[in-house]
DNA sequence: GTATTTTGTTAGATTATTCTAACAAAGGAA
DNA sequence: TTCCTTTGTTAGAATAATCTAACAAAATAC
């Protein structure tokens, strides 16, 4: 069974992972804060065990069974954050740090009985997808607030960054998942927007900020159903 | 911080201490499944750290500060099972493996929530007390049946032994924490034991059994309130 | 198209935890 | 007391994960 170690890294190349899947060892090193040789080291260990392909010099790719794996441990940790949300009564921007512990627990049961307690959900509370039991996701196309133009009404529904500091700045503007946003005016020379929600407060948004909204198009006054 | 492996042999010292404190290398080591060698120079380094005091040949005994840690420790532990039961349901043979890898996690808040969401409960599934938020821990001196006359009315308490072989046997005879049981007659024999329970029931309970079942004598037709 | 920077590799050491083999102290039995 | 068993210790090696220093390949810059 893989270690603790060995988890969090892949769970660290599923995610760095660009769309032809490959990571490059620098990369990896840095994003978990080891050295070259650390990151150069386990590739080759979790190479041995047909978890991920490996040639020298060359960037790593993820084999399917470490695609599994990998997403195996991500669905224990959005279960558990979604469970710390919706049972334990934790902020969102409370979750990640115990979340980062509780999804190295063996223990299938547990994570079952979360799953079902809770009915089941697909999302995380900070909008990302939890992969199925077979390690299936289901990738999401959000448009990001950045893309959206004037007039429209959108949903926010998921987010690109989900840092503690970025979830206190949404908290601090009473910004949550649900929220719904219509896009007043967008300034030209920097980007920035200017929303109007939760009973017509206005809000100015910077582009840094909507980049990292993802919405979905409200349709409530189209013909949408 | 102790890492995992310190925490366990915290714990396993903690609960193997004789009236006196005392636990010998060779007792430990057998505890922990590990060889003499590496409890001895495990014992050295939680030495170095002011956790147990040590000399040469003796038996070892924890300081102050370890058993305040051994014992936040298994707050956590129990904390976690009770939660499992009570607010997951798990049966109370499930829960000591997945409590067993919960408990290192380090989350105060995690921790505190399930002690509130609980109403701060006293002992875990098996009658084992819960150490306080000090490492505190309340003592509790129940007779076991096997020292109880017959005729006499009982409440089971907790459990001498949690494991799973003996949980589920309790189970099989719906035998749980709670369960009011009144001795009808004791074999000079073999000290087996014949009680009535749940609608009057007839059960043979071995001693074996019996030295493992505390309980309180129940005062339910005297002076008592 | 050479020079420089970035990226990746190897070698060798360190720390934590474990082991086996060999030996030493303590304690009970004869 | 002397012997034997149990208990505890030391030495030395193994594995996992990490590091620094030194070097090599690939990519980029001009």
């Amino acid at each position: 069974m893989a270690s603790t170690t060995e988890e969090n890294y892949l769970k660290a190349l599923f995610n760095l992972s660009n769309p032809a899947g490959e990571v490059g060892i620098s990369e990896l090193a840095q994003h978990l804060q080891v050295s070259m040789p650390s990151a150069n080291s386990m590739v080759k260990t979790l190479h041995k065990s047909g978890l991920l392909i490996y040639e020298k010099y060359k960037p790593v790719t993820l084999t399917q069974k470490g695609k599994k794996e990998a997403a195996l441990i991500i669905r224990k940790h959005r279960l558990t954050e979604m469970f710390l949300v919706n049972k334990m009564g934790f902020g969102w921007e409370e979750v990640h740090e115990i979340a980062e512990q509780v999804e190295h627990i063996h223990a299938p049961k547990f994570f079952e009985r979360m799953d079902e307690m809770m009915g089941h959900p697909t999302v995380d509370p900070h909008g990302s997808p939890i992969p199925d039991k077979q390690g299936r996701i289901q990738e999401m196309h959000f448009k990001s607030l950045a893309e959206v133009q004037p007039g429209q009404e959108v949903v926010l529904v998921a987010l690109r960054d989900s840092s503690i500091e970025f979830l206190e700045y949404l908290n601090s503007r009473q910004l949550s998942l649900g929220t719904e946003l219509r896009l007043i005016s967008k300034e030209a020379f920097d980007e920035s927007i200017v929303v109007s929600y939760l009973d017509s407060e206005k809000e100015t948004l910077s582009q840094k900020v909507c980049e990292k909204l993802l919405v979905k198009i409200y349709e409530s006054n189209k013909s949408s159903h």
